[in-house]
DNA sequence: GAAATAGTGTCTCTAAGACAATATAAT
DNA sequence: ATTATATTGTCTTAGAGACACTATTTC
């Protein structure tokens, strides 16, 4: 380390390769609803290490191609689903010397909600990927700590569907209150009950209705349906729903 | 990028200078209370960039010495403070091209709280160490994107304050309720009704007593003292506590 | 009318908000 | 007694839980 007298002289001699760096990658848990059951989204790993094993989406930071850590998690979500627009979020960066073979290495997890049907399209060519009902992809053996980053996602999930409309961006727009409830139930893994359910979302004043339309059985009385408002998305109630909260 | 048969020949012909990596750092946002009032460590920069201006605790990760990324963040922690145990928190990871004049540039934010006291002894004689109120903190102009990072810590800690007994780690042991909802009323930035607050901390059961004292002026009746109780830490209540969070 | 689905009424229960009252200490 | 601080009593209010009830649709 030399003594340099302005930053610029100092910038000028700096070499970045005299460093030793951490790999850095963003991996991204990209979750949607599938016949009413939470699923991941999966790649199959064509190369080296862990090949031929299923990963979540993720890759390396490009320096040209991305501004930010955000840009790599959406440019990966393209990628694989052919979506842009939707819910993304960072969720956790782990880091350390195990987790890589190759060395020393950093993954900034993201988590992205999509509805099933726009993804499916895209998806579906990229053969080696797929969609995982979530304990399928738990009993695996994933790529790296792929199955530790998922748990960390699905619990972010779990925690945030307590406490906001995240549920709403996982399905289509419009929907009944009944199938967000579903959603509901589905990402917190326990039955909400059906009035307090629906005090809670329609006093929120976070939902529009936009019309109504028959259950998919096609029978019973007509649902009104509703698409969330411009900004809901951040509306957080003072109170959890199902208990108690692990932090 | 050759074909390679096994992952041992991979490997062996990886380098890892072939890529370009991002810097990756840890910065820690330490946190005490200094006569009521919230305080943040920072320290003034010898080296280049921003050679010279304030910033929080931080640097590259060190490939011998860290075994994960929390090692780096509890290291820079003993280092600036001598203090080890603690509160310490991954809040975020920011990453983009502009952030650092080296290039690309990832940082990994934890937060750290201590209680001044023992802080206090090691602290100050590194000399370009010093405790500044979060206000003053704010007002300069400090190294990187470091008066965003404290906002977001800031911005965490006040979030969680509704929920959980994180001030408790702030302030030492024993603590009256007193003292302790004042921490409290310091992190959250309001102020909390006072048997509200003692109905809710002493009915979660996570705080033991330890015998009695005074106030610090010496009068009146005194208060119970108390410490809490081991993984207090990690109870969370269902309510939120002063009004609507945001997410 | 029967079955299926959507939506409401209403009582209870928990915990926070407000604020007055009581208890124990130093002076 | 006065002042300062700690602690409790209790009424009100917001919102979740439980569950029975009504409404609208298809068959």
């Amino acid at each position: 380390m030399g003594t340099y007298k302005t930053e610029r002289e100092f910038l000028q001699h700096y070499n970045i390769h005299d460093h030793e760096l951490p790999l850095v990658s963003v991996d991204v848990a990209i979750f949607t609803l599938l016949e009413g059951r939470l699923q991941v989204l999966l790649v199959k790993r064509g190369d080296f290490p862990h090949k031929g094993r299923w990963s979540l989406p993720g890759g390396f930071v490009n320096q040209q191609q991305d501004q930010d850590l955000s840009a790599t998690a959406r440019r990966k979500l393209l990628e694989k689903t052919g979506v842009d627009t939707s819910h993304l979020e960072q969720i956790a960066t782990v880091g350390n010397h195990k987790r890589d073979p190759r060395g020393w290495s950093v993954t900034v997890l993201y988590m992205a909600l999509i509805p099933y049907s726009p993804a499916q399209a895209i998806a579906a060519p990229v053969s080696d990927a797929r969609w995982w009902p979530l304990e399928e992809a738990a009993e695996q053996r994933l790529a790296f700590d792929h199955n530790e980053l998922i748990s960390m996602a699905r619990e972010r999930l779990r925690s945030k569907t307590g406490y906001t409309m995240l549920p709403a961006y996982i399905i289509d727009s419009p929907f009944s209150l009944t199938q967000l409830q579903q959603a509901f139930e589905e990402l917190l893994g326990t039955e909400v009950e059906k009035k307090s359910f629906r005090r809670r979302v329609l006093a929120a004043d976070i939902l529009e209705e936009v019309g109504e339309g028959l259950a998919e059985s096609g029978r019973g009385r007509r649902a009104a349906l509703y698409r969330p408002k411009k900004g809901g998305e951040q509306h957080a109630f003072v109170r959890v729903f199902g208990g108690v909260e692990e932090v």
